[in-house]
DNA sequence: CTCATGTCAGCTGAACTGAGATAC
DNA sequence: CGTATCTCAGTTAAGCTGACATGA
């Protein structure tokens, strides 16, 4: 059982993700709203369906990330005149220094997760995840049919 | 964020557990019923609570997937002549049978979730994670107050 | 007409909490 | 008495589905 690499995975991912919440919790936020945020500020401004194939978050879930944004000001939703059903999602000078700001509380967490292991083997091992990660990702349920 | 091990992990293990899921119910089965069972021929008979620390199961979630696991005849429940509060869990031979057929699709399911590593990969893969695992153990929720 | 978009209400499986009954 | 065990009802957060209105 402990040397089942699946078991292992989806062990230690729920204690990532404790880690992830509580260290985002902290700050007022969710782990949707960095994912957005950074994606926004990465990748700039984007529809809501555009930024749900970027991170993977759903459509449905995206209306109440969104909207918990923009009550904090960090990003603006506003029509797109080209195609008047989207919105397009814009980050706020005050969303650019909440991501920063998460960013570090990120950053943390991946040192918390990663204490017992010495710098090469974090190399190692985050460059194994990403294999696995995007060979995977074909797989992964589209948010809405991929376009 | 692609590059955030917290972030590759959680995806990751989603699929995992995806994989995991489907595996175990193309034979009516829930990873519940392998965890237990696996406990149960490895580590031998031993009480709800007992089987809750060892396998990491909760005891509310216990109770029902023993209920399950018994109305397959794959284990029995029967008080202990010792402590009357407590229900001595056996491993059947049906359950054997069984837990031999669900360590084969566990199998199979390494298999496609390893696929794009190649043997040493796998071999790091897993040594780190283990490692992980084991250090972030004692932070793991208690079922109930670690003994 | 078909398809994409945004919104909303609700479903589902998994982890977890709380309370009660029984026995140590 | 306090603590451990088992059971059950219910909560929570996360991912996901289905339906609907609008517009391309």
């Amino acid at each position: 059982m402990r040397n089942l690499p699946s078991y292992l995975l989806t062990q230690t991912a729920m204690h990532a993700g404790r880690l992830v919440t509580e260290g985002f919790a902290a700050a007022g936020a969710r782990g949707y709203h960095y994912r957005l945020l950074a994606s926004l500020v990465e990748d700039g401004p984007a529809s809501q369906a555009t930024l749900g194939r970027r991170t993977g978050i759903h459509l449905s879930d995206m209306v109440t990330a969104l909207n918990e944004l923009e009550a904090g000001a960090y990003v603006a939703r506003a029509p797109d005149p080209a195609d008047r059903r989207r919105n397009v999602i814009t980050v706020t000078d005050a969303g650019r220094d909440r991501a920063a700001e998460l960013a570090e509380r990120a950053a943390a967490v991946q040192e918390q997760l990663l204490a017992p292991l010495d710098p090469a083997e974090r190399e190692q091992f985050t460059a194994l995840l990403a294999k696995l990660y995007e060979h995977h990702r074909q797989g992964f349920p589209p948010p809405s049919p991929m376009s």
